[in-house]
DNA sequence: CGTAGTGTTGAGTCAAGTCAATGGTTGTGG
DNA sequence: CCACAACCATTGACTTGACTCAACACTACG
């Protein structure tokens, strides 16, 4: 967290896949915005309101969520550091769902006009966030394919799978072992399953030896069997380094 | 189905959400393309090929699927005349999952390279692709939170509202009924469900008079109804104008 | 007329949900 | 420093929705 440009990090993640010279960086930095500082469950956008601003992770986690006619709740999508929030609706004119903060942090909010004009005018721009939005989509279908088709056990491993190597691409874990930032009812609801289930399941998965935990912290003894279990290949991550084996 | 340019159907989709200069919609139409007729599940791209080319449907059904490590399959999206099929690839380097016909149909097969060329040298289609790709990201959201959190019933229920304001939109379905183009199977790979729970769900949702069924002809008595039990809200389509009530 | 792909139905099982109580931890205020 | 509240994690007993296995029926097609 050195005191950087507080868009720095975005800038970070969109040069992780598509390659942006020194003027277009620049043109990203350059982005009005105005920084927040907001507590878990804060709004970032709510559904069926105009998507006016665009949120971006400075510093924190952030999720999106659905509910249902009846009230259940389904987290759509978690959203780490540099993560644009609002991408998803940078060209639709209602939010169709809302993006809440997991854990306190810092956002940095973007007029959703500016972006849209960056990327109208640069090409290379519009390019990489195309990208990154092309990459969370390729995310969403597979948390389709997790909830829809996989029992509770690989379920919860595939999520943590997902979560330990998506927070080792942005270097905040390490030896795949991570600070899990959800309560096990936020899992559940992102994974499809009720707490007391995700609570038994987590506990059936340390009883086998695949995972160890100690409140919120997450290792995995073996990433290989972890991997195994859950079914887990991150071609879906689209990362241009994959990670170490 | 006249016997309009093979990309008439796609140019009027894009149009749907961002209306398009004649100019533009005739770069559209100048796409180079090889228009091919595909059997039920052939293959429009495949999980871990390159994308090069991008399948735009002339006529026909297709849907997307992954597969888990075990072999259970999940059907992501389905897609209908007039969608090109592979914007989701458009800048990513390696398909993440696989796109098959689900009827027989015409595909116009466009090179990837002259849709991305076209995207950067003209921000208003670029903006319609967008669009386009935005609200396909839309309904796998809302496809997580079916599968997720919605019990058999409603699911099914669901995907049955969303097929009928989809084709309805179209032009392809008339007074809420249409033809379902897949079978018990495919629909639960779609719910995520087996196919025998599917058959008996549908048999309970016909005994209620939620719908009418007719082999795979599907007719809601009263559309109203299958939408409330559904929690069907169809902001999440992003359809410029609203089914009728 | 046989075969292959669907659709339908029944019986039994099991994974996950529900309901409800108990512990643990953290933070706050007296 | 203790008492209390709020929130989260944990556990048990019971229920149920969905799955599995297996058989049979229907239809289309060669």
């Amino acid at each position: 967290m050195s005191a950087g440009h507080p868009l720095d990090l975005m800038v970070r993640s969109l040069c992780l896949r598509v390659p942006l010279s020194t003027a277009s960086r620049e043109a990203v930095l350059a982005l009005p915005h105005t920084i927040r500082s907001l507590d878990p469950s804060a709004y970032l956008v709510r559904e069926g309101e105009v998507p006016s601003q665009c949120g971006v992770l400075v510093s924190g986690f952030a999720y999106r969520q659905k509910t249902t006619g009846t009230g259940s709740r389904q987290i759509i999508a978690l959203h780490m550091p540099g993560d644009a929030v609002d991408f998803q609706h940078l060209f639709l004119n209602i939010a169709d769902h809302s993006v809440q903060m997991l854990t306190a942090g810092k956002v940095a909010f973007v007029p959703r006009s500016a972006l849209q004009s960056l990327a109208r005018s640069n090409a290379e721009v519009a390019e990489a966030i195309f990208t990154k939005i092309l990459v969370e989509s390729s995310i969403f279908r597979e948390w389709v394919l997790n909830v829809g088709r996989r029992k509770a056990r690989e379920r919860i491993a595939h999520i943590l799978c997902e979560l330990g190597a998506r927070l080792e691409a942005l270097g905040l874990a390490g030896e795949y072992g991570y600070e899990l930032p959800m309560t096990q009812e936020q899992l559940g609801d992102a994974v499809g399953l009720t707490p007391v289930h995700v609570n038994r399941t987590l506990k059936a998965l340390v009883g086998e030896g695949l995972i160890d935990r100690c409140n919120r912290s997450i290792r995995f003894p073996n990433w290989q069997n972890i991997r195994d279990l859950a079914g887990f290949n991150e071609r879906y991550l689209h990362n241009v380094s994959q990670s170490p084996s």
